[in-house]
DNA sequence: TGCGGCTTTGTTACTCTATACCATGATGCC
DNA sequence: GGCATCATGGTATAGAGTAACAAAGCCGCA
């Protein structure tokens, strides 16, 4: 039972999404030995239902897929492992929206980034060479020491624009 | 009767808040002048209430504020105010939080970026320099068209360093 | 093999945040 | 005064997140 298609995976579906999820899979298999941690079956199946799409995702719409499955799950089902995801570095909360998405990068440790499509409602992950850095020096000149960063910046994607134009 | 006092303005309560907060709402009815945009009761009140601190307040907490006047407001009666004083640039959305708080600058339209003390709450705006432009020129391209950023960084004030050390 | 401690999951019941919707009232222009 | 527009009141409900406690699974060790 496939869990994606070309189609639904992305609003201009250009690529072999369902390659993007036995990928992420895999590596979240490799990132979760490697940090001795316990890939449930119950965290593969969220972060399966996270790479759905490459459009961030709302807990409760996990939530209701996941009862699609026959299971019986309630809200702290899906934010434990959603938080368990977090902590390795597979899963990205995008503020903005309330809602979380898979990390390409799960392997190397990093602040995220995004660019987030008000059309499509794609999330891009990127990483601003500097930005974080700067971020955190300009932080530390005024006796701020940063922990974390949130940096995601709205607006349409290049198919969108030539879409609505 | 006195909305705020030195102690309750800032954790570290080193200036005069009240001019804080007079200064606020003189600016404010500056901007909306210009903007030929009314500044209401209500709106005042909530911008008010939302100055009290420097810490970002929660909507919810701003009603109950509100109906400690005696008035009977609902929460689409704050959300509705937050959203005008958002949109004359007054009032800023915290992410993270999902909260508000004061701008001090309003008169000029600006990308907020904030830092925000995880020990004591306090939300201090700052504007690096390039930072704004960077991310958008990132975006560029790649094709993306910014319309709005968030950036936020979260951890400790030097105030709260000394205080756990 | 069975015991004891730890981690993970199930379940219930909330709290907090935000919006849809419709009715009512105020404002200002002609 | 009539009318359009803007602002508020008020109800109900949707959406997001957590507290608390019980049950089950896993692991190392006797
Ligand atoms: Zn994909
Ligand atoms: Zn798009
Ligand atoms: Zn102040
Ligand atoms: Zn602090």
């Amino acid at each position: 039972m496939a869990l994606t298609t070309k189609r639904s995976a992305r609003p201009h579906g250009d690529h072999d999404h369902a390659h993007c999820v036995t990928d992420a899979i895999a590596r979240a298999e490799a990132v979760c030995a490697e940090h001795g941690a316990r890939l449930t079956e119950n965290r593969r199946r969220v972060l399966e239902l996270v790479w759905q799409s490459h459009a961030p995702v709302g807990a409760y719409e996990i939530l209701e897929r996941l009862r699609k499955d026959g299971t019986r799950a309630a809200p702290p089902t899906v934010y434990r492992a959603l938080e368990f995801l977090m902590e390795q570095g597979l899963v990205h909360r995008i503020e903005t929206r309330n809602a979380f998405v898979g990390c390409p990068q799960p392997e190397q440790r990093h602040v995220a980034q995004y660019l987030l499509c008000e059309a499509c409602g794609d999330a891009v992950e990127i990483e601003i060479g500097g930005l974080a850095r700067k971020i955190a020096s300009r932080a530390a000149e005024l006796g701020f020491a940063v922990a974390a960063q949130t940096v995601e910046a709205r607006g349409l994607c290049s198919r969108c624009q030539q879409t609505g134009a």
